[in-house]
DNA sequence: ATTATTCCTATTATTGAAGTAGGAGATAAA
DNA sequence: TTTATCTCCTACTTCAATAATAGGAATAAT
């Protein structure tokens, strides 16, 4: 049970992104790389996967790059992890009643959706813009303390 | 994020053994397989890992098989889900911060911390009989009401 | 001795993850 | 108008993990 790098650095890409692009500047995909340490190459895929479905807007040609669609309060991120990992079915039973026949009197298959949903619930608890703050509160914190 | 087969067949497995080992009787997991249309050749690395683990006891040679090491009520899911699936950090740097360079300020690492605890805690919750009974009293449900 | 079980080690096939590569299309700047 | 710099798209490659299968050794009851 692991979260693959498609979501690692979807996710920390997206907090990125929330942190610069400001009054609608649209950010570099070369610069978000280079800030997170992955592959541009590689990145481009899984922007391309969070454009499709239209969480991020992209102005191409020279100095194009990427932009939130919507507010970072608002986006969760179950919604990023989603798009990018697939949803949280643990197992393809708890979206498939057909994929297993005992799937009717199974009580694992309810402890996976429990779970399932469990999991859901928390990254709905979280958005962009929480993160964002989380970041900034921490690097703060990390930071030494010159006032002294 | 998916569960394998190991640990979906390893935690029906480990319930069809709670239900089935009445008063220190063994079960083959021939009967295991056959119940839980799994391959038995296959159940055999599951229970090898169980067996190392120390949660199922064997008794080998003719008329062996299978018993819980302990209460069905002392096991949890956690504990059979960690020892089929390993422990539950969604990431790398969760357990070993030196597999990223930014472990130290990352706030996403932070969140599948907070998510692989959170699931531990529902695992947690759950022991080999509460699924039993669980079981005993869905299938009590869905059955027809002859009494009618 | 035979039979039925667990145990152990190898091997295989298939799939998915994690990227690379190369260029086409779009748009602003020169 | 050309060129540079972006996104976009498709295909390919490499590696590791999953999901088994296979064959036999050890063990113990009959």
């Amino acid at each position: 049970m692991k979260i693959s790098t498609k979501g690692r650095y979807g996710l920390r890409a997206m907090i990125d992104l929330a942190k610069y692009s400001k009054e609608g500047t649209p950010v570099f995909l070369s610069d978000i790389a280079k800030r997170q340490d992955v592959s541009g190459k590689y990145l481009e895929h899984i922007f391309g996967a969070l454009h499709k479905a239209g969480i991020v807007k992209a102005l191409r040609g020279r100095n194009g790059g990427y932009l939130l669609n919507k507010q970072p309060d608002e986006i969760t991120l179950n919604e990023v992890i989603t798009i990018l990992e697939g949803p949280c079915n643990l197992v393809d039973c708890v979206s498939d009643a057909g994929a297993c026949n005992k799937a009717g009197t199974c009580v694992t298959r309810d402890i996976w959706k429990i779970l399932g949903s469990k999991i859901e619930e928390v990254l709905n608890s979280y958005t962009l813009s929480s993160l964002v703050q989380m970041q900034s509160e921490k690097t703060q914190q990390d930071s030494p303390m010159y006032y002294i």
